[in-house]
DNA sequence: GCTTATAATTTGACACTGTCAAGATTAACA
DNA sequence: TGTTAATCTTGACAGTGTCAAATTATAAGC
């Protein structure tokens, strides 16, 4: 039951399926939507036969997590390039970090919402390979908000844990609440940005 | 091509058959989640035939409309139950208020997930009907949330509107995370409240 | 009360979905 | 070159939402 043939040989009958298949689902994913990915149709796009795709994922959730934990490696290294900014106040990495944050799921809607949406993690079905990708993200995010806090420029009279809860909470709700359209019109992104940091930051 | 016999006079063959289904539907919803929901399946609970809800909804959409509908009539009674309590100070209210509107959304997962989710909204399949109901609620949340800025226990330097979208922001992501799973335990939800309770009023 | 019109419900059918078992094809390796 | 193993295809099955036509039960008119 090992479906991948290890990670460098990858030069079969298509030449490489397994890559070509998470193109073209992400490909179609960010731009119809998760619901709107059908495996056959998948299948018609990379020219290959229905169930081709079962030798390399062992059902469609599996290809979700796949295209899942590619979309994580992306937001991690786009994160990671941002924070480096040395020639900055700690207030305004801060404010870059809240407007890249949210202009990369106004970017990337459909893959943030296959990334954190409810149907994989809250149903359990997030295989092992995805956890160990998606955490470090965790990590990531609660390091940021942990350095934050200690430079002083966010409230610190909570525990971190709860501080990072909190305020991911706020940056997820409003990609989400801009992504879905609910209330929320994409035209103002910035100012949204600029009116969370005024919030987060200590004084207003 | 009057799918309804109006309001009042509801008694035909099942009795209610669009009562009936609605609630049906409304607890297979919050008991197995939306995608889990089968048109076929629903009849059989109902004991009637496949394709007997068609003549009370256009389609599978127009019944999950109908469903986030009460969703929002219950959630607005509740809403407005809740912030009629007279001897409280501004700031306990608020904290009432975002306890209240978490553990509402906690308590009803699934719904809360149609109700304010992406696929109604961003892919324009909310009927006129719906939209009739919802946006009384937008519209309570941003009466709450500017009550608040003139009482002036949250930031009062930015617009009110912005203020709103940001502070519903925090709240809706608060909620998803909770009930996603995503990073967030069920078991610290009154923590996580307080914190933003903490966060939103102006002095921490 | 009987007939007629109308609404409610059922049955049959279609296209589509994910998935599996078995066979055919091709690459890798001894 | 012959064997093995991986890859891909074809056929099939159960399940889905939805529609057209046929059937049944209700309400209205005389």
């Amino acid at each position: 039951m090992q479906q991948t043939t290890g990670r460098g040989n990858q030069t079969y009958h298509h030449g490489d399926l397994r890559a070509a298949l998470l193109e073209a689902a992400a490909q179609r994913i960010e731009s119809q939507g998760v619901d709107a990915l059908s495996l056959r149709k998948l299948a018609d796009d990379v020219g290959v036969s229905r169930s081709a795709l079962y030798h390399h994922f062992r059902d469609k959730n599996a290809l979700l997590n796949a295209v899942a934990a590619r979309g994580f490696e992306q937001w991690i290294a786009v994160s990671k390039a941002r924070a480096n900014s040395p020639d900055m106040t700690p207030e305004q990495r801060l404010g870059q970090f809240v407007h890249g944050y949210i202009h990369w799921s106004a970017s990337n809607p459909q893959l943030y919402d296959l990334m954190f949406g409810r149907p994989i993690w809250k149903t359990g079905q997030a295989d092992d390979q995805l956890k160990e990708i998606a955490y470090p993200a965790f990590q990531f995010m609660l390091n940021k908000i942990t350095q934050w806090q200690q430079e002083g420029i966010i409230g610190q009279s909570m525990p971190a844990l709860r501080q990072t809860q909190v305020i991911w909470a706020t940056l997820h709700g409003l990609a989400r609440l801009i992504i879905d359209g609910v209330y929320a019109d994409s035209e103002h992104i910035d100012d949204m940005c600029d009116c969370t940091v005024a919030m987060l930051l200590k004084r207003d």
